[in-house]
DNA sequence: CTGAAAGCGCTTACAG
DNA sequence: CTGAAAGCGCTTACAG
């Protein structure tokens, strides 16, 4: 079926060794690189890949983990990752461990014995059973979304985000806020975000109420939990750790009757897409993921060939203006 | 660094060939088994899939070629053909081609190449190239959203979803209506939906007012589409070929100021997560494509096995009533 | 510049 | 049941 360099080498009548060297860029003279040339062409010669991957004990191919697949911020870092990689001539293998921490152990050994190149995390929390394995597999690896000590990562920069949409509601005379977070095992989102959100609280000298609740990541378990504070004492504003958060908190509202922003203002951080297609759309901090998606694959290319990379890299943000929060509040101030 | 069947052979004082046999589910003396057994666990040994892969000409690696990942559709898709092939010990490759044909095309070649098991395609439009390619690679090919006489597909049933929606506006009254469609290139969306969707239309005695637009996939061109029709002549009701062209409508009917299903009904197709997060929240035809990803994974198994499988599998649908049509409408009939 | 040979890690007939 | 040998398609020193 598919011709093998032996093919090519009896075509044109040189050596195997011949080719290959012509195929890896080494010098070959004119007459003999024209015939192979010749010769390629004739069979519809391409590389059998595991043959050069069993020599070179190394693929090119950049192993990438993650949580989930339907989500925006995953979608669209692996958009940026893969384009990347292509760019620079790699592979992108993705593995969807569908929020199984377990399974994303499971993960990185299989990578490194699948010879990946490099391997890219997109991270919700760090254990010490990932530290152990990354240390084991002596394979190149990358964080994206959570830092450690230990690890290259590229992350988005959650404390200022939160620091900024922390200013900016209360710039709009916001005073009595309802903070909607989540776990503080995320150090990215439950952490990082939420202090980022309290110095920009410290800094006011007014009174100045805020509440900090937990919840969790999906929609429904967001709503509950925002009708129940609703029910209790029905705050003007929330600040939620998430956008998916947000939406559950507008979904609360809308059974409760309440009508955004005037009733209740809400706000959220991500930047999904969903985000300024409801109506009215969500004032949030939105972050790069296609962009911080392609940093990580320059950067674990780089650790790949051995360069050096800074161990951290910070994403921007920017706050997005939208409709969920009122800009003409008069009370308050 | 990582061991190899030497090693383990030497460890276990056995040849390279029956540690082979034993990994393979060949037969082994109950003494050797033991051996080998220690020796693997003693030296982690793990085989390498390249060198396996290079004897057997062939992966047990499926490669999956999808338009874009940033949509609901492609990742609950993959999602389930994902999982599905982790249950028959096959893995997914997926090469995301940017909504490219050019790109598709060179994708199957290059996963024939890598030696696939066999290919699934996501396929929104099949061109003589496809086929063509389809031919020359001579891997199990499997198509999901498109049919085709000469490939095996698993499809949505566009044509009872389109009917069955038409019945259903009908039945709530509705009788000037505006169809939004797409490019008839695609035949699953373009052609197919619109074919059930008219063909309710002519089971209905009364006079009925339907006119048929069409538009791009994407909200903002459905938006704008949305917004030329409603100023030329406001119908009360848009049925859309897809749930994002029905999101572009909705933003319209926003900012033309008009309220949700009062003024103007809107219906999709697909059961987009997104069209129940929204509020009023949208009625449309769900289409499983989780489900649909599940049943293509088994099939192209099937088929990389040699086994036959039907050529064509029609994927169910359901009708989801929600609150963007008027459920109570009073004129008109 | 070019070629013969060895070897990457595995599997598969073939003997024994 | 077990082992020696050949070979999958490629690359890499090493000679010439």
């Amino acid at each position: 079926m598919s011709s093998t360099i032996s093919d090519i080498a009896k075509i044109a009548g040189v050596a195997k060794s011949t080719v290959s060297r012509y195929l890896n860029g080494g010098s070959v003279g004119d007459k003999t690189r024209k015939k192979i040339e010749q010769a390629i062409k004739e069979a519809k010669y391409t590389p059998n890949p595991f043959a050069q991957s069993l020599k070179a004990k190394k693929t090119n191919i950049i192993g990438t983990i993650v949580p989930r697949l339907d989500s925006y911020a995953s979608s669209q870092t692996l958009i940026g990752i893969d384009e990347q990689l292509k760019r620079l001539n790699y592979q992108m293998l993705i593995s969807n461990t569908s929020q199984s921490l377990e399974r994303e152990i499971e993960s990185i050994y299989s990578f490194a014995n699948q010879k990946m190149a490099g391997i890219i995390l997109l991270a919700t929390e760090i254990t010490e059973q990932h530290i152990e394995a990354f240390e084991a597999v002596k394979v190149p690896v990358l964080l994206i979304g959570q830092e450690h000590p230990e690890i290259h990562s590229v992350i988005h920069d959650d404390f200022h985000a939160g620091y900024a949409m922390g200013h900016y509601i209360l710039e709009k005379g916001y005073r009595d806020i309802a903070y909607l977070g989540v776990t503080e095992r995320d150090i990215a989102v439950g952490v990082k975000r939420k202090h980022g959100f309290k110095k920009a609280m410290e800094e006011v000298q007014q009174d100045c109420h805020v509440h900090y609740y937990e919840t969790e990541f999906n929609i429904p378990a967001a709503q509950a939990k925002a009708r129940e504070i609703i029910h209790d004492h029905q705050p003007p504003i929330f600040v939620c750790a998430t956008d998916n958060i947000a939406l559950g908190v507008l979904k609360a509202a809308y059974a409760e009757g309440l009508s955004i922003p005037k009733d209740l203002a809400v706000t959220g951080f991500g930047g999904y897409e969903v985000t300024e297609i409801i109506h009215p759309s969500l004032t949030t901090a939105k972050f790069f993921y296609q962009e911080a998606g392609e940093t990580a694959a320059k950067h674990i290319v780089e650790l790949v060939n051995e360069r050096s990379v800074e161990k951290l890299t910070i994403s921007k943000f920017k706050i997005i203006e939208r409709e969920s929060v009122d800009i003409n509040l008069k009370h308050g101030i």
